[in-house]
DNA sequence: CCAAATCCCTGCGTGC
DNA sequence: TGCACGCAGGGATTTG
């Protein structure tokens, strides 16, 4: 389940130790994740020193000499690790980049949700089409109570699936969007219009403030998730209301129990005491 | 135009 | 012990 503390930290570990690295080979296990999936074809693209290992939305880049790129959704299940030449494979390995210095970066992805192909950077901006249309990113200035509060004029669903929504501000997903509503104290039930201008600012704060907590753990593990050295997120710690239906509210003296509701076929939980 | 439902996929926990 | 089932949810697609 990343979503963006866990994309950016598997990016910042990446960049580390990929950038100026080169790739000489691909080779991958099966012919499709959500989309087809071609080792001659991925090789194309990732060839050579990789440049610089970038971020947007949930995706990752990779970008290559000769203006391509690679790009990377890890869905619900994909990971990335590097490893040794000839170190032992795990079930679900889908792809394999051979590096130089005997080591080989490897993405694994259980439920094969996750996407990787190549792009020609001057085709399009240095972004590839598929992510053309994506709102603001939710920690850079444009994403602000006024921005939201626009967009949220004309929404007659539930707020909590719109604030998920690529095309509003990226990178919030499921556990996200109920954490940042229940500290916002508004009902994921509330649609998107009834927010007022101060609701809206105080939501996209915190968005924001529960993104750059998780960030600073690392991320956030419930079952899949690893960091690219294998270590845990240690934001589920800080959850208050994701995944604790029937528990008692976090908030000191409320007593109430969060509820877990579903919307747009994906389970909501908060708090119905806290948030209005 | 918008919102809700469906599908993709695998592993895990539960109940019988 | 095994089997059916529901659940996990990002995002594209389909349906209403």
């Amino acid at each position: 389940m990343p979503e963006l503390p866990e994309v950016e930290t598997i990016r910042r570990a990446l960049a580390g130790v990929l950038c100026g690295r080169c790739v000489k080979g691909v080779e991958t296990t099966v012919p499709a994740l959500r989309e087809p999936l071609s080792a001659t074809e991925l090789a194309h693209f990732a060839a050579g020193k990789i440049l610089s290992v970038r971020r947007r939305a949930k995706f990752l880049i990779f970008d290559f000499p000769g203006d391509r790129s690679m790009l990377a959704h890890l869905g619900m299940t994909g990971s990335f690790r590097v490893m040794q030449q000839g170190g032992e494979r795990q079930k679900h390995d889908r792809a394999f980049f051979r590096l130089d210095k005997n080591e080989v970066l490897v993405y694994n992805d259980i439920r094969r949700f996750g996407v990787l192909k190549g792009f020609v950077r001057e085709d399009c901006a240095g972004l590839p089409p598929e992510l053309a249309g994506f709102g603001p990113e939710p920690l850079e200035k444009d994403f602000c109570g006024n921005y939201l509060h626009r967009r949220l004029q004309r929404c007659k669903g539930p707020v909590k699936p719109f604030i998920m929504d690529q095309r509003v501000v990226v990178g919030v997903g499921n556990i996200y969007a109920s954490e940042a509503l229940f500290r916002a104290g508004i009902s994921p039930e509330r649609t998107g219009a009834s927010l007022t201008a101060h609701e809206c600012a105080t939501l996209v704060n915190c968005i924001r403030k529960v993104l750059n907590e998780s960030l600073k753990l690392g991320g956030t593990t419930i079952s899949d998730y690893k960091r690219p050295d294998g270590s845990e997120g240690n934001f589920a710690l800080r959850l208050k209301v994701y995944g604790r239906a029937g528990l008692g509210c976090a908030r000191r003296g409320c007593g109430g129990l969060v509820r877990r509701i579903v919307q747009g076929g994906r389970a909501t939980f908060y708090c119905p005491t806290c948030q209005k």
